[in-house]
DNA sequence: TCCCGTTTTCAACAGATGTTGAAAAATAGA
DNA sequence: TCTATTTTTCAACATCTGTTGAAAACGGGA
Protein backbone atom coordinates (compact mmCIF):
# COMPACT_ATOMS: atom_id res chain seq x y z
CA UNK A 1 0.00 0.00 0.00
CA UNK A 2 0.92 3.64 -0.29
CA UNK A 3 2.85 3.05 -3.54
CA UNK A 4 6.14 1.24 -2.01
CA UNK A 5 8.26 2.19 -4.70
CA UNK A 6 11.37 0.06 -5.61
CA UNK A 7 14.05 2.31 -5.01
CA UNK A 8 12.14 4.01 -1.64
CA UNK A 9 12.01 7.59 -1.24
CA UNK A 10 13.19 7.07 2.28
CA UNK A 11 12.20 11.24 2.73
CA UNK A 12 8.41 10.38 2.57
CA UNK A 13 8.31 7.08 4.10
CA UNK A 14 9.92 9.33 7.19
CA UNK A 15 7.13 11.89 7.23
CA UNK A 16 4.32 8.88 6.26
CA UNK A 17 5.55 7.30 9.76
CA UNK A 18 6.25 10.37 11.73
CA UNK A 19 2.60 11.54 10.43
CA UNK A 20 1.09 8.55 11.39
CA UNK A 21 2.86 8.08 14.74
CA UNK A 22 2.24 11.90 15.92
CA UNK A 23 -1.11 12.25 15.15
CA UNK A 24 -2.00 9.07 17.16
CA UNK A 25 -0.10 9.72 20.22
CA UNK A 26 1.13 13.54 19.93
CA UNK A 27 4.15 15.23 20.07
CA UNK A 28 5.77 14.13 23.24
CA UNK A 29 4.47 10.27 23.05
CA UNK A 30 5.99 9.11 20.13
CA UNK A 31 9.77 8.30 19.86
CA UNK A 32 12.57 9.00 16.92
CA UNK A 33 13.10 5.18 17.18
CA UNK A 34 9.37 4.11 16.72
CA UNK A 35 9.18 6.61 13.83
CA UNK A 36 12.69 5.40 12.18
CA UNK A 37 11.14 1.60 13.16
CA UNK A 38 8.07 2.22 11.08
CA UNK A 39 9.48 3.89 8.41
CA UNK A 40 11.88 1.50 7.72
CA UNK A 41 14.76 3.42 8.47
CA UNK A 42 18.01 4.06 10.81
CA UNK A 43 17.48 5.63 13.89
CA UNK A 44 19.68 8.74 12.54
CA UNK A 45 18.25 9.36 9.50
CA UNK A 46 15.23 11.33 10.25
CA UNK A 47 17.38 13.86 12.16
CA UNK A 48 19.65 14.02 9.04
CA UNK A 49 16.76 14.90 6.49
CA UNK A 50 14.68 16.85 8.85
CA UNK A 51 17.02 18.06 11.73
CA UNK A 52 15.94 18.11 15.61
CA UNK A 53 12.38 16.16 16.29
CA UNK A 54 10.34 19.40 16.82
CA UNK A 55 11.84 20.53 13.02
CA UNK A 56 10.46 17.18 12.05
CA UNK A 57 6.80 17.26 13.45
CA UNK A 58 6.80 21.13 11.57
CA UNK A 59 7.76 19.72 7.98
CA UNK A 60 4.43 16.98 8.70
CA UNK A 61 2.54 19.42 9.44
CA UNK A 62 3.39 21.87 6.47
CA UNK A 63 3.43 19.33 4.09
CA UNK A 64 -0.12 18.97 3.11
CA UNK A 65 -1.28 22.35 4.76
CA UNK A 66 -0.48 24.49 1.55
CA UNK A 67 -2.34 21.70 -0.62
CA UNK A 68 -5.25 21.73 1.60
CA UNK A 69 -5.57 25.39 1.45
CA UNK A 70 -5.18 25.86 -2.26
CA UNK A 71 -8.20 23.77 -2.67
CA UNK A 72 -10.34 25.75 -0.25
CA UNK A 73 -9.43 29.23 -1.44
CA UNK A 74 -10.37 27.43 -5.27
CA UNK A 75 -13.33 26.35 -3.43
CA UNK A 76 -14.58 29.92 -1.85
CA UNK A 77 -13.53 31.73 -5.07
CA UNK A 78 -16.28 29.79 -7.39
CA UNK A 79 -18.65 29.83 -4.40
CA UNK A 80 -18.73 33.57 -4.92
CA UNK A 81 -19.10 33.73 -8.59
CA UNK A 82 -21.21 30.94 -8.79
CA UNK A 83 -23.49 33.72 -6.58
CA UNK A 84 -22.35 36.55 -8.12
CA UNK A 85 -23.59 39.33 -7.87
CA UNK A 86 -25.01 38.68 -4.77
CA UNK A 87 -22.88 37.28 -2.07
CA UNK A 88 -23.11 33.76 -1.27
CA UNK A 89 -25.13 31.99 0.98
CA UNK A 90 -23.88 30.88 4.64
CA UNK A 91 -23.92 27.39 4.07
CA UNK A 92 -22.52 27.80 0.81
CA UNK A 93 -19.16 29.49 1.89
CA UNK A 94 -19.34 26.46 4.97
CA UNK A 95 -19.69 23.60 2.40
CA UNK A 96 -16.88 25.33 0.38
CA UNK A 97 -14.60 25.75 3.83
CA UNK A 98 -15.54 21.78 5.24
CA UNK A 99 -15.91 20.24 1.39
CA UNK A 100 -12.43 20.28 -0.28
CA UNK A 101 -10.92 18.66 2.88
CA UNK A 102 -13.93 16.40 4.10
CA UNK A 103 -14.77 14.82 0.52
CA UNK A 104 -13.14 13.40 -2.18
CA UNK A 105 -11.13 10.53 -3.47
CA UNK A 106 -8.17 11.78 -1.72
CA UNK A 107 -9.67 10.25 1.67
CA UNK A 108 -9.18 6.23 0.69
CA UNK A 109 -5.64 7.59 1.36
CA UNK A 110 -5.08 6.97 5.16
CA UNK A 111 -2.41 9.38 5.36
CA UNK A 112 -4.92 12.29 4.38
CA UNK A 113 -6.81 10.90 7.49
CA UNK A 114 -3.79 11.22 10.06
CA UNK A 115 -3.30 14.41 9.10
CA UNK A 116 -6.42 15.85 9.37
CA UNK A 117 -6.30 14.01 13.05
CA UNK A 118 -3.17 15.87 13.30
CA UNK A 119 -4.08 19.11 12.44
CA UNK A 120 -6.60 18.77 15.25
CA UNK A 121 -4.36 17.49 17.76
CA UNK A 122 -2.03 21.31 17.02
CA UNK A 123 -5.19 23.25 17.01
CA UNK A 124 -5.74 21.99 20.61
CA UNK A 125 -2.75 22.14 22.01
CA UNK A 126 -1.97 25.15 24.11
CA UNK A 127 0.96 27.30 23.53
CA UNK A 128 3.34 26.55 20.45
CA UNK A 129 0.27 24.88 18.59
CA UNK A 130 -1.28 28.13 18.05
CA UNK A 131 1.84 29.34 16.05
CA UNK A 132 1.79 26.94 13.85
CA UNK A 133 -2.24 27.19 13.13
CA UNK A 134 -1.71 30.95 12.57
CA UNK A 135 1.01 30.80 10.38
CA UNK A 136 -0.26 28.41 7.99
CA UNK A 137 -4.42 29.00 8.15
CA UNK A 138 -4.95 32.04 9.39
CA UNK A 139 -4.63 34.10 5.76
CA UNK A 140 -7.34 31.57 4.38
CA UNK A 141 -9.72 31.68 7.68
CA UNK A 142 -9.38 35.44 7.09
CA UNK A 143 -10.95 34.72 3.76
CA UNK A 144 -13.58 32.78 5.06
CA UNK A 145 -14.38 35.42 7.69
CA UNK A 146 -14.57 38.14 5.50
CA UNK A 147 -17.03 36.16 2.87
CA UNK A 148 -19.13 35.55 5.85
CA UNK A 149 -19.04 39.52 6.40
CA UNK A 150 -21.16 39.50 3.57
CA UNK A 151 -23.46 37.30 3.55
CA UNK A 152 -24.46 38.12 7.37
CA UNK A 153 -25.23 41.70 7.01
CA UNK A 154 -25.47 43.39 10.50
CA UNK A 155 -23.86 40.33 12.45
CA UNK A 156 -21.75 41.91 15.28
CA UNK A 157 -17.86 41.20 15.09
CA UNK A 158 -17.56 39.02 18.65
CA UNK A 159 -20.78 37.04 17.47
CA UNK A 160 -19.16 36.65 13.94
CA UNK A 161 -15.64 35.30 15.77
CA UNK A 162 -17.24 33.21 18.62
CA UNK A 163 -19.09 31.68 15.87
CA UNK A 164 -15.97 30.89 14.44
CA UNK A 165 -15.20 29.33 17.50
CA UNK A 166 -18.00 27.34 17.53
CA UNK A 167 -17.00 26.45 13.91
CA UNK A 168 -13.78 25.74 14.51
CA UNK A 169 -13.84 23.66 17.16
CA UNK A 170 -16.69 21.67 15.70
CA UNK A 171 -14.26 20.69 12.55
CA UNK A 172 -11.87 20.20 14.78
CA UNK A 173 -13.15 16.96 17.16
CA UNK A 174 -14.57 15.98 13.33
CA UNK A 175 -11.30 16.00 12.57
CA UNK A 176 -9.91 13.88 14.88
CA UNK A 177 -11.55 10.80 14.15
CA UNK A 178 -11.62 9.79 18.36
CA UNK A 179 -14.14 7.22 17.73
CA UNK A 180 -16.13 8.41 20.56
CA UNK A 181 -19.30 9.46 18.31
CA UNK A 182 -19.47 5.78 16.90
CA UNK A 183 -20.09 4.42 20.70
CA UNK A 184 -22.09 6.89 21.41
CA UNK A 185 -24.49 6.23 18.85
CA UNK A 186 -24.26 2.98 18.51
CA UNK A 187 -23.21 2.80 15.76
CA UNK A 188 -25.39 5.13 13.98
CA UNK A 189 -22.43 7.42 13.23
CA UNK A 190 -18.93 6.74 12.16
CA UNK A 191 -16.36 9.49 13.09
CA UNK A 192 -14.02 7.90 10.48
CA UNK A 193 -16.60 9.00 7.75
CA UNK A 194 -15.37 12.20 7.42
CA UNK A 195 -17.97 13.17 4.48
CA UNK A 196 -20.98 12.34 6.33
CA UNK A 197 -19.49 14.43 9.11
CA UNK A 198 -19.14 17.01 6.42
CA UNK A 199 -22.96 16.80 5.29
CA UNK A 200 -24.24 17.42 8.31
CA UNK A 201 -22.12 19.95 9.52
CA UNK A 202 -22.58 22.04 6.69
CA UNK A 203 -26.41 22.39 8.10
CA UNK A 204 -25.95 22.25 11.88
CA UNK A 205 -22.89 25.36 11.41
CA UNK A 206 -24.66 27.31 8.64
CA UNK A 207 -27.77 27.36 10.88
CA UNK A 208 -25.35 28.48 14.01
CA UNK A 209 -24.26 31.40 12.41
CA UNK A 210 -27.81 32.80 11.05
CA UNK A 211 -29.43 32.16 14.84
CA UNK A 212 -26.13 33.79 16.08
CA UNK A 213 -26.92 36.60 13.77
CA UNK A 214 -30.69 36.64 15.11
CA UNK A 215 -29.99 36.95 18.66
CA UNK A 216 -28.05 39.73 18.49
CA UNK A 217 -28.97 41.79 21.40
CA UNK A 218 -29.50 44.97 19.72
CA UNK A 219 -27.27 44.53 16.29
CA UNK A 220 -29.85 45.58 14.39
CA UNK A 221 -31.95 48.83 15.24
CA UNK A 222 -32.30 50.50 11.40
CA UNK A 223 -32.06 47.22 9.90
CA UNK A 224 -31.24 47.64 6.72
CA UNK A 225 -33.94 45.73 4.52
CA UNK A 226 -32.25 46.76 0.92
CA UNK A 227 -29.31 43.55 1.90
CA UNK A 228 -31.05 40.53 3.18
CA UNK A 229 -29.80 37.51 3.28
CA UNK A 230 -30.83 35.24 0.28
CA UNK A 231 -32.19 32.86 2.61
CA UNK A 232 -35.92 34.55 3.90
CA UNK A 233 -37.69 33.33 6.73
CA UNK A 234 -38.65 29.53 6.66
CA UNK A 235 -42.25 29.58 7.66
CA UNK B 1 -3.23 31.50 46.68
CA UNK B 2 -4.69 28.63 46.35
CA UNK B 3 -5.34 28.88 50.54
CA UNK B 4 -2.37 27.10 51.17
CA UNK B 5 -3.13 25.16 54.32
CA UNK B 6 -0.52 25.66 57.78
CA UNK B 7 -0.33 21.50 57.55
CA UNK B 8 -0.02 21.45 53.66
CA UNK B 9 -2.80 18.57 52.34
CA UNK B 10 0.07 17.52 49.87
CA UNK B 11 -2.12 14.86 48.71
CA UNK B 12 -3.88 18.13 47.07
CA UNK B 13 -1.23 20.15 46.54
CA UNK B 14 0.29 16.77 44.05
CA UNK B 15 -3.43 17.11 42.04
CA UNK B 16 -3.41 20.72 41.62
CA UNK B 17 0.30 20.84 40.23
CA UNK B 18 -0.66 17.28 38.31
CA UNK B 19 -3.84 18.88 36.63
CA UNK B 20 -2.02 22.53 35.86
CA UNK B 21 0.50 20.34 34.17
CA UNK B 22 -1.01 17.96 32.09
CA UNK B 23 -3.77 20.40 31.31
CA UNK B 24 -0.74 22.45 29.79
CA UNK B 25 1.47 19.40 27.81
CA UNK B 26 -0.92 16.16 28.06
CA UNK B 27 0.37 12.97 29.55
CA UNK B 28 3.44 12.25 27.79
CA UNK B 29 4.51 16.05 28.25
CA UNK B 30 4.83 16.10 31.73
CA UNK B 31 7.76 14.57 34.21
CA UNK B 32 6.96 13.31 37.78
CA UNK B 33 9.59 15.61 38.41
CA UNK B 34 8.20 18.14 36.85
CA UNK B 35 4.74 17.54 38.90
CA UNK B 36 6.85 17.00 42.40
CA UNK B 37 8.39 20.17 42.35
CA UNK B 38 5.48 22.49 41.33
CA UNK B 39 4.09 20.65 44.48
CA UNK B 40 6.75 21.21 46.76
CA UNK B 41 6.78 17.83 47.58
CA UNK B 42 9.48 14.91 47.27
CA UNK B 43 9.78 12.99 43.78
CA UNK B 44 8.18 9.74 45.39
CA UNK B 45 5.48 11.32 47.38
CA UNK B 46 3.26 11.27 44.48
CA UNK B 47 3.74 7.28 43.13
CA UNK B 48 3.28 7.13 47.00
CA UNK B 49 -0.51 8.59 47.22
CA UNK B 50 -1.90 7.61 43.53
CA UNK B 51 0.43 4.91 42.30
CA UNK B 52 1.81 4.68 39.00
CA UNK B 53 1.62 7.93 36.45
CA UNK B 54 -1.42 6.82 34.77
CA UNK B 55 -3.41 6.66 38.10
CA UNK B 56 -2.22 9.66 38.76
CA UNK B 57 -3.95 11.30 35.90
CA UNK B 58 -7.05 9.56 35.90
CA UNK B 59 -7.40 10.88 39.69
CA UNK B 60 -7.08 14.55 38.58
CA UNK B 61 -9.42 13.72 35.84
CA UNK B 62 -11.89 11.88 38.14
CA UNK B 63 -11.59 14.82 41.22
CA UNK B 64 -14.17 17.25 39.87
CA UNK B 65 -16.18 15.04 36.88
CA UNK B 66 -18.65 14.14 39.44
CA UNK B 67 -19.28 17.66 40.43
CA UNK B 68 -19.44 18.96 37.34
CA UNK B 69 -21.93 16.21 36.49
CA UNK B 70 -23.79 17.20 39.50
CA UNK B 71 -24.40 20.38 38.24
CA UNK B 72 -25.55 19.70 34.74
CA UNK B 73 -28.09 17.17 36.09
CA UNK B 74 -29.52 19.85 38.36
CA UNK B 75 -29.64 22.20 35.75
CA UNK B 76 -31.52 20.02 33.37
CA UNK B 77 -33.78 19.13 36.00
CA UNK B 78 -34.37 21.99 36.68
CA UNK B 79 -35.33 23.34 32.94
CA UNK B 80 -37.59 20.10 32.90
CA UNK B 81 -39.14 21.47 35.76
CA UNK B 82 -39.68 24.99 34.33
CA UNK B 83 -40.98 24.15 31.42
CA UNK B 84 -43.61 21.74 32.42
CA UNK B 85 -45.56 20.03 30.70
CA UNK B 86 -44.44 21.01 27.82
CA UNK B 87 -40.92 20.05 26.95
CA UNK B 88 -37.62 22.78 27.20
CA UNK B 89 -36.46 24.82 24.48
CA UNK B 90 -33.55 23.82 23.05
CA UNK B 91 -31.88 26.36 24.42
CA UNK B 92 -32.98 25.70 27.21
CA UNK B 93 -30.97 22.60 27.27
CA UNK B 94 -28.41 23.78 26.22
CA UNK B 95 -28.31 26.24 27.90
CA UNK B 96 -28.43 24.19 31.20
CA UNK B 97 -25.67 21.73 29.80
CA UNK B 98 -22.98 24.58 29.41
CA UNK B 99 -24.25 27.59 32.26
CA UNK B 100 -22.82 25.05 35.20
CA UNK B 101 -19.52 24.64 33.53
CA UNK B 102 -18.94 27.77 32.26
CA UNK B 103 -20.43 30.19 34.10
CA UNK B 104 -20.23 30.87 38.19
CA UNK B 105 -17.71 31.74 40.85
CA UNK B 106 -15.87 28.44 40.65
CA UNK B 107 -14.41 29.89 37.35
CA UNK B 108 -12.11 32.54 39.69
CA UNK B 109 -10.18 29.39 41.02
CA UNK B 110 -7.49 28.72 37.73
CA UNK B 111 -7.83 25.21 39.35
CA UNK B 112 -11.39 24.98 37.18
CA UNK B 113 -9.81 26.72 34.22
CA UNK B 114 -6.68 24.22 34.65
CA UNK B 115 -9.44 21.39 34.85
CA UNK B 116 -11.26 22.40 31.72
CA UNK B 117 -8.34 22.18 29.47
CA UNK B 118 -7.46 19.06 30.77
CA UNK B 119 -11.04 17.38 29.36
CA UNK B 120 -10.50 19.23 25.99
CA UNK B 121 -7.39 17.42 26.01
CA UNK B 122 -8.74 13.55 26.94
CA UNK B 123 -11.87 14.49 24.72
CA UNK B 124 -9.71 15.05 21.95
CA UNK B 125 -7.48 12.44 22.67
CA UNK B 126 -7.92 9.12 20.70
CA UNK B 127 -7.69 5.71 22.35
CA UNK B 128 -7.71 5.27 25.59
CA UNK B 129 -8.86 9.19 26.27
CA UNK B 130 -12.59 7.94 24.95
CA UNK B 131 -12.86 5.40 27.57
CA UNK B 132 -12.20 8.27 30.34
CA UNK B 133 -14.60 10.33 28.40
CA UNK B 134 -17.17 7.48 28.36
CA UNK B 135 -16.88 5.98 31.96
CA UNK B 136 -17.64 9.42 33.48
CA UNK B 137 -19.38 11.68 31.15
CA UNK B 138 -21.86 9.51 28.61
CA UNK B 139 -24.46 8.67 31.25
CA UNK B 140 -24.98 12.39 31.90
CA UNK B 141 -24.30 12.85 27.87
CA UNK B 142 -27.60 10.24 27.20
CA UNK B 143 -29.92 12.25 29.76
CA UNK B 144 -28.80 15.71 27.43
CA UNK B 145 -29.64 13.88 24.14
CA UNK B 146 -33.07 12.18 25.71
CA UNK B 147 -34.30 15.98 26.54
CA UNK B 148 -33.14 17.21 23.38
CA UNK B 149 -35.03 14.51 21.26
CA UNK B 150 -37.82 15.49 23.04
CA UNK B 151 -37.51 19.27 22.09
CA UNK B 152 -36.94 18.41 18.80
CA UNK B 153 -39.64 16.22 17.25
CA UNK B 154 -38.98 14.43 14.38
CA UNK B 155 -35.80 14.54 14.15
CA UNK B 156 -33.54 11.56 13.08
CA UNK B 157 -31.08 9.76 14.62
CA UNK B 158 -28.42 10.26 13.25
CA UNK B 159 -28.76 14.19 12.61
CA UNK B 160 -29.07 14.42 16.37
CA UNK B 161 -26.02 12.31 16.97
CA UNK B 162 -23.85 14.53 14.60
CA UNK B 163 -25.20 17.29 15.96
CA UNK B 164 -24.15 16.55 19.41
CA UNK B 165 -20.72 15.74 17.72
CA UNK B 166 -20.68 19.60 16.56
CA UNK B 167 -21.76 20.89 19.87
CA UNK B 168 -19.48 18.58 21.92
CA UNK B 169 -16.60 19.76 19.06
CA UNK B 170 -17.38 23.74 19.74
CA UNK B 171 -17.92 23.25 23.75
CA UNK B 172 -14.60 21.14 23.58
CA UNK B 173 -12.54 23.64 21.72
CA UNK B 174 -13.65 26.64 24.10
CA UNK B 175 -12.75 24.61 26.93
CA UNK B 176 -8.85 24.48 25.84
CA UNK B 177 -8.49 27.72 25.98
CA UNK B 178 -5.81 27.64 23.44
CA UNK B 179 -5.98 31.71 22.87
CA UNK B 180 -6.14 31.10 18.96
CA UNK B 181 -9.35 33.46 19.23
CA UNK B 182 -7.69 35.94 21.34
CA UNK B 183 -5.11 36.50 18.14
CA UNK B 184 -7.56 35.91 15.67
CA UNK B 185 -10.34 38.80 16.51
CA UNK B 186 -7.43 41.06 17.83
CA UNK B 187 -8.36 40.23 21.05
CA UNK B 188 -12.50 41.22 20.72
CA UNK B 189 -12.76 37.82 21.83
CA UNK B 190 -11.10 35.87 25.15
CA UNK B 191 -10.08 32.51 24.95
CA UNK B 192 -9.98 32.39 29.16
CA UNK B 193 -13.33 34.39 29.31
CA UNK B 194 -15.60 31.26 29.35
CA UNK B 195 -19.05 32.91 30.33
CA UNK B 196 -18.76 35.10 27.04
CA UNK B 197 -17.94 31.82 25.38
CA UNK B 198 -20.98 30.11 26.40
CA UNK B 199 -23.63 32.89 25.97
CA UNK B 200 -22.53 33.03 22.44
CA UNK B 201 -22.46 28.90 22.41
CA UNK B 202 -25.87 28.74 23.46
CA UNK B 203 -27.39 30.74 20.31
CA UNK B 204 -24.84 29.30 17.98
CA UNK B 205 -25.52 25.73 19.33
CA UNK B 206 -29.45 25.46 19.36
CA UNK B 207 -29.70 27.17 16.42
CA UNK B 208 -27.53 24.60 14.84
CA UNK B 209 -29.78 21.90 15.88
CA UNK B 210 -33.16 23.51 14.75
CA UNK B 211 -31.17 23.86 11.61
CA UNK B 212 -29.75 20.43 11.88
CA UNK B 213 -33.78 19.49 12.22
CA UNK B 214 -35.31 21.52 9.24
CA UNK B 215 -32.75 20.27 6.85
CA UNK B 216 -33.36 16.88 7.07
CA UNK B 217 -33.91 15.01 3.67
CA UNK B 218 -36.97 13.56 4.32
CA UNK B 219 -37.89 13.43 8.23
CA UNK B 220 -41.04 15.49 8.27
CA UNK B 221 -42.90 14.70 5.32
CA UNK B 222 -46.55 16.05 7.29
CA UNK B 223 -44.66 18.42 9.58
CA UNK B 224 -46.54 18.65 12.93
CA UNK B 225 -47.09 22.49 12.90
CA UNK B 226 -48.70 22.12 16.28
CA UNK B 227 -45.44 22.11 18.00
CA UNK B 228 -43.13 24.82 16.51
CA UNK B 229 -40.06 26.11 18.55
CA UNK B 230 -40.56 28.99 20.84
CA UNK B 231 -38.36 31.07 18.38
CA UNK B 232 -40.67 31.98 15.05
CA UNK B 233 -39.69 33.53 12.35
CA UNK B 234 -37.66 37.00 12.68
CA UNK B 235 -39.12 39.41 9.68
C1' DT C 1 8.74 7.23 77.97
C1' DC C 2 8.29 3.66 74.39
C1' DC C 3 5.91 1.76 70.47
C1' DC C 4 3.76 1.36 66.03
C1' DG C 5 1.69 2.80 61.96
C1' DT C 6 1.90 6.47 58.66
C1' DT C 7 4.24 9.75 56.04
C1' DT C 8 8.37 11.62 53.89
C1' DT C 9 13.01 11.55 52.27
C1' DC C 10 16.97 9.78 50.02
C1' DA C 11 19.52 7.39 46.70
C1' DA C 12 19.69 4.56 43.20
C1' DC C 13 18.05 1.21 39.55
C1' DA C 14 17.32 -0.11 34.70
C1' DG C 15 15.83 1.48 30.70
C1' DA C 16 14.61 4.97 27.30
C1' DT C 17 15.45 9.39 24.76
C1' DG C 18 17.29 12.98 21.43
C1' DT C 19 21.34 13.89 19.31
C1' DT C 20 25.88 13.34 17.21
C1' DG C 21 30.38 12.16 14.97
C1' DA C 22 32.77 9.10 12.36
C1' DA C 23 32.89 5.24 9.42
C1' DA C 24 30.86 2.78 5.63
C1' DA C 25 28.15 2.33 1.58
C1' DA C 26 25.89 3.98 -2.40
C1' DT C 27 25.58 7.16 -6.15
C1' DA C 28 26.77 10.09 -9.90
C1' DG C 29 30.07 12.55 -12.89
C1' DA C 30 34.14 12.58 -15.70
C1' DT D 1 37.79 3.25 -13.63
C1' DC D 2 38.70 6.76 -10.30
C1' DT D 3 36.78 10.57 -7.59
C1' DA D 4 33.79 13.49 -5.11
C1' DT D 5 29.40 13.92 -3.09
C1' DT D 6 25.47 12.24 -0.96
C1' DT D 7 23.20 8.92 1.69
C1' DT D 8 23.06 5.38 5.25
C1' DT D 9 24.73 2.84 9.12
C1' DC D 10 26.75 2.12 13.49
C1' DA D 11 27.86 2.93 18.12
C1' DA D 12 27.93 5.77 21.66
C1' DC D 13 27.13 10.10 24.52
C1' DA D 14 24.88 12.50 28.27
C1' DT D 15 20.64 13.17 30.09
C1' DC D 16 16.23 12.17 31.56
C1' DT D 17 12.35 8.87 32.80
C1' DG D 18 9.18 6.11 35.96
C1' DT D 19 9.63 3.35 39.71
C1' DT D 20 11.27 1.30 44.01
C1' DG D 21 13.23 -0.23 48.50
C1' DA D 22 15.15 1.06 52.58
C1' DA D 23 15.99 4.38 55.90
C1' DA D 24 14.50 8.38 58.40
C1' DA D 25 11.09 11.48 60.45
C1' DC D 26 6.69 12.13 62.24
C1' DG D 27 2.46 11.52 65.22
C1' DG D 28 -0.60 9.75 68.44
C1' DG D 29 -1.93 6.18 71.99
C1' DA D 30 -0.52 3.44 76.03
Amino acid sequence: MKTPPPKADRRTAILDAAEAEFSAHGFDGVTLRTIAKRAGVDLALPNYYFGPKKQLFDAVFIRRAEIVNQWRQDALKAAIEAAKPRPPTVEAIIRAYLEPMLTGPHLEDQGWKNYYALVAYVNNSPGWGGRLMAEHFDPLIRQFLDALRLSLPGMDEKDLFWGYQCFSGALTLALAQTGRIDHLSGGVCQSDDLADACEHMVHFIAGGFEAARRAAPAALPAAPSRLRSARGTTA
